[in-house]
DNA sequence: ATTATCTATAGATCTATAGATAATGC
DNA sequence: ATTATCTATAGATCTATAGATAATGC
């Protein structure tokens, strides 16, 4: 048996279906790539056709229009970290806020790092901004509420350092150093195990932990991520 | 006398020029605006000229296309810092480096929150670097060479903390925290003065400074950001 | 009959050019 | 004469719709 789609009723098209998934999911691939990598606006309904192998006009069939290829991808762009905060802070005793902010750093850089394409980078572009008033502050929304953790679990570590820095102002460099790995990716390079941790230290040292406290931290968070569910984030 | 521009030669526009600057000026301040609020693809010849005031096919008196406005745009973008790193750097004794490194972020934070519009964003959108080709290689180098003098001061003043963060690594980091500040107008949020020391602040502790050498490194950039000429780099 | 494609095309842009026109300046 | 605009428009897209067609499935 193959591992090409069955063959489905219908028109066959001009060159033979050999992607994977529904036709709908090789649309939502195919726009993702190009809507990430030369932009919204720049990206035809043509050439999203062409990259699925199908014409401009039986993209229709599947979606009302290019609007709504993007919404339907922004709808799948929860950062799945979102789902877990709150079991990743759970999972850790109270006392020890520093490896909670570091399971929550490592965990979230994973995911940035290995989501096919960036598709949470699109609510930075302001075609995108533009074009979808509604979704977006759904995701302002749910952004908000994981700065607000990283802004909660920061300062509680800031506080035991004497770091004044107001919670708001500690939370978005949290999140600022975090997402610096989708600038690394747009720019070509790779983020390994070993980067993700010098990032995660980062966080630590942001907020006025010394070098044994990170080592310690940083220790075991690698210990509950590789021994918890949470190294199973789904990847969309 | 009026603090219009003085009458031109030249047939009279529709509606009477209001605006400031020579038309290619004025030109070039609609399309920053537009570009960087709304995209460059998704932002027509049409809006810029009505937002200068003159007629579409206008525009192509004082630029050869849409593409021109944008190198035109991007060549005018060099981060003022990225003129007098070298500078910043001789002003501080080789024994202070914290201190040099404070002053460099503050100074690169004051000018990436006061630019007009954050022209430098446009270099983060697909758009614009699949249409550039020349001119963003340009400046990736010089934004590269900017990345390395972090690199150098950081881990220079990460070494006597016993912070092992790589360079590379390193350097990326503090531009991350420093470029937060963009992210920052984006969303919205005004960056005042308090918020760009908070800022410094983190770049320090990213480079494992306790709280005393963070406040004394400090005390010093500012004392010498108010003295010098640095604090009145031309903001475009 | 249903499904997923196709072809063909309308209508709305959008960019860029050609040539006219209304000022100033000599 | 020179300058900076204007009007008009060609030609190239681009999005979206209408209707035909070639499969499967009952």
């Amino acid at each position: 048996m193959s591992s090409l789609s069955k063959v489905r009723p219908g028109r066959p098209r001009l060159t033979p279906n050999n992607g994977v998934g529904t036709p709908r999911e090789q649309v939502l691939e195919a726009a993702a790539r190009l809507f990430t990598s030369r932009g919204f606006a720049a990206t035809s309904t043509r050439e999203i056709a062409e990259a699925v192998g199908i014409r401009q006009a039986s993209l229709y069939y599947h979606f009302a229009g290019k609007d709504e290829i993007l919404a339907a991808l922004l709808a799948t762009t929860v950062r799945p970290t979102q789902m877990v905060v709150d079991e990743i802070v759970a999972l850790v005793p109270p006392e020890r806020v520093e490896t909670a902010l570091c399971l929550l750093a490592l965990v979230d850089i994973d995911t940035l790092a290995r989501v096919p394409h960036n598709v949470g980078v699109l609510y930075r572009q302001p075609d995108v901004i533009s074009a979808t008033n509604l979704d977006y502050a759904r995701f302002r929304q749910a952004h908000g509420e994981l700065v607000e953790a990283y802004a909660d679990l920061g300062s509680r570590v800031a506080a035991r350092h004497g770091v004044t820095t107001s919670p708001p102002a500690l939370g978005s460099m949290l999140i600022q150093q975090v997402e610096g790995v989708i600038t690394l990716r747009t720019d070509g390079s790779d983020v390994d195990r070993d980067r993700a941790i010098e990032i995660a230290a980062g966080c630590l040292r942001l907020c006025g932990c010394d070098r044994t406290e990170v080592d310690d931290a940083i220790r075991r968070a690698i210990d509950l991520q590789s021994r918890s569910w949470v190294s199973r984030i789904a990847v969309c």
